[in-house]
Order: structure tokens, then sequence, then C-alpha cells
DNA sequence: CCCGAATCTGACGTTGACGTTAAGATTAGG
DNA sequence: CCTAATCTTAACGTCAACGTCAGATTCGGG
């Protein structure tokens, strides 16, 4: 029982029951007043919003993960009851996808990751305000700039690391010839089924 | 100078002056009885051996990490002085190389680390001592067919990071085109200098 | 043989990313 | 309106992977 190298790293502790969405209890969507739902906020339509617990259940992460989130400013629930408990959109636990995307894969911690999500967000901004926005077509210029070399910066730094990957893994298939041969060679000596 | 968004993660805080390789003082290789250099052993063979200062500094990692690899067993320093100073041959500093990319490339820890090493330690034996053992064909077909397992289990989670950071990557692709579009349309609209 | 540089072994400190109570507030269904 | 379920903030705990002393020991060149 060795088949766990990798593929786990998010059940270090964690007893919170982690039910996938729907288990028994109703704890379901409820609807709220997602207030200021322009200009930079996630929350589609008239979708249904989600407690912090069905969220973190949706995205695979706890409860306090999603709170660390958004005191490192990762990511702000899309709106609130007036009682103050959180309330996320679909697009909410996307980002947190997201986030869990720049960390596993990219290696990224929180703070550069924030980052990140900085900027694409100050690129849907521009999107969203391409022309509502009272800006100078020079300010979407330089910041559409600005996002630009920042994203084909993240994009270098992916390739690079992509590009690690294909050598390590080339290595690893040289090695793996190199077992198989080793096996060849002593089922030659002394031969048993093979298949 | 948003310019460090990846590409560090080895600089805390780090005080120890992390020379790449001959500075200033000697403190260079040395000779010494590399005991027990035959099975399982690194070292090649009568390669000048490093101390621990200047085989941090050529693995690029702190004499900390060095020894606290040991303690985990991941990585022996292949001799020793009679009064027990660490002396590391070229081989070590590889294995080092290794165990970094292990950790920065697939984000194991070194838990994990060790179990991979352990394996390619047992294949590299079986190589080296492929005839000398007194062990039967069965053991040593049992031992490369295992290792074999192993390593295409590897290779599988290594393939599947390799596969979502292509999609990442081509997410990232198709979002620098957005941009380009915005940005060639607001360029259109209010025309600056072109490149 | 001596001395300064390098290294040794503890042992405690740090940092990031949460986990885990605790005690009180909010919500939604009946 | 009541109550169980869910959520809130605040605070402390944890774990890996080292960093950082401190005091003793070893090495190697003169």
């Amino acid at each position: 029982m060795d088949a766990r190298i990798a593929s786990r790293k998010g059940q270090r502790k964690a007893r919170e029951k982690r039910m996938t969405a729907g288990d028994a209890v109703h704890q379901g969507p409820a609807r709220y007043g997602r207030r200021r739902t322009g200009a930079g906020g996630r929350g589609g339509g008239g979708e249904a919003l989600l407690g912090i617990g069905a969220a973190a259940a949706q995205a695979g992460v706890s409860q306090r993960a999603l709170r660390y989130y958004q005191q490192l400013g990762l990511l702000t629930p899309c709106s609130s009851t007036p009682g103050g408990m959180r309330r996320y959109s679909e697009a909410d636990i996307s980002r947190v996808a997201r986030i869990r995307q720049l960390q596993t894969l990219l290696g990224l911690n929180l703070d550069e990751i924030a980052i990140v999500l900085r900027h694409e967000d100050r690129m849907a901004a521009i999107k969203d305000a391409y022309r509502d926005e009272h800006a100078t077509d020079a300010d979407r210029r330089g910041l559409a700039a600005e996002s630009l070399r920042l994203q084909q910066e993240l994009r270098s730094t992916v390739q690079a690391k992509r590009a690690a990957i294909d050598s390590f893994l080339a290595d690893l298939d040289e090695r793996i010839l190199r077992t198989r041969d080793i096996l060849e060679g002593v089922a030659a000596a002394s031969p048993a089924r093979e298949d």
C-alpha cells in the first residue's frame, strides 16, 4: 500500500465533515440582496447564493480556508446577509478553484496569488467598464498594457515549469526503460509468466 | 517592480552568506576515507569531497537543510571524517538537486520524497549487485517489478500535473489574446505609437 | 603544537496555511 | 416567537521546513 505518493495534501487533520454538496440537512441556497453587483463584483445575475458551509463543501476546502482567503484579500464573498453572514456565488467558488490551482500547480503562496488575482480582476474591470467609465483612452491603454505584461510574465514562468516537468518526465521515462531492460534480462535468464 | 511573482522561494530570511563556490576562504575539497563505497554508496571513485559549507553553496541550499535532509533519511553524506564531520560527494550534491526538483516541481513533501528516493536507491542497488549478490533471480525479478510499478505510478502523477499545466497555459493564452484584443481596440480608437 | 576557520550537536524561534475550540449572534422552518 | 442549525469573531494550536543562536569540537596550515 504505497499508492499514496501524491494526490492528497488536503487531509492533514481536518475533522470538518466535508460533504460534497447536499448530504443530510438543508443548509442549501438562499437568496439575499447581493449588493454592489456593479463593477468588480462576482455574482452573476439572480443565482442562488451559498452559505459558507455549502460553499466550502462545493469548493472542497474548509470554512476556515474561505475566511482566511478573505482576510488576505483573495476572495471576498460577493454578498452578505444584513446580519453579516457570508454568501458565496458560483463565481466565488470558481475563484477558489483558481486559487487552489495556482497553489498546487505553480506552488505560489497566497500573497503571490493575491497579486495574480488582483491583476486578473483589473483586466475584468477594464473589460466591464470599457465605455462606462469616464477614463481616458490613454488610461485604458496603460492599464491593459500593464496587465498584458504581467500575464505574459506569468505565462513565461508557467512555461518554464512546463519545460522542467517535461525534462523530468523524459528522465523518468529513461529510468523506466532501464528498469524494464533489467527486468527482461532477468526474465530471460529465469523466465516466469508474461502478459 | 512587480517582477517577482515566482522564482524566489529560497530567500525568506537566510542570512547565511550563500557563496556560489570558492569565494574567499579556502574551505575547499579535502580527501578522507570514504568508507563503505560498496553497495548503495554514492561517491564515485577518487573524487574530492566537500565539507558541508562548500556542499551547501554548490547545491544552493543551507547547511541546516542538508543536516535536516539527513535527519529525515533523504541524504546521508557519502563519507565523514573520523571526527564526525560530513563529507559530500558530487553525487550527493546532485541528490540534493533531485530533492529540490521533487519539492518545487511536483510539490512533494520530504517524507514523500524519501519514499521516491528509497525506491530509486533500491533500483540502483539491484543494478549494481546484479550478479554480485547471492539472491535468486526470482528476488531480482520481484524487486525490479516492484520498482517498475512505483516508477510508473510516479510517472502517471507527473503526467497528470503536466496535463494540468498545459490546460492552465491554454487558459492563460486565451486570456492574453483577449487582453491583446482590448488593447488593440483602444489603440484603434485613440492611436499611440506602436512597435 | 597552535590557532582561527569550519563544523558539530542540541535547542528554541519563525513562517505560512490553515485546524480547532469557545462563546455569542443570525437564520430559517415550524 | 422559538429553537436547532448555521454562522460570527477572537484566540490559540499545529505542522513542515527550515532559521538562528550557543557552546563545544575538529580540521588544516604554519
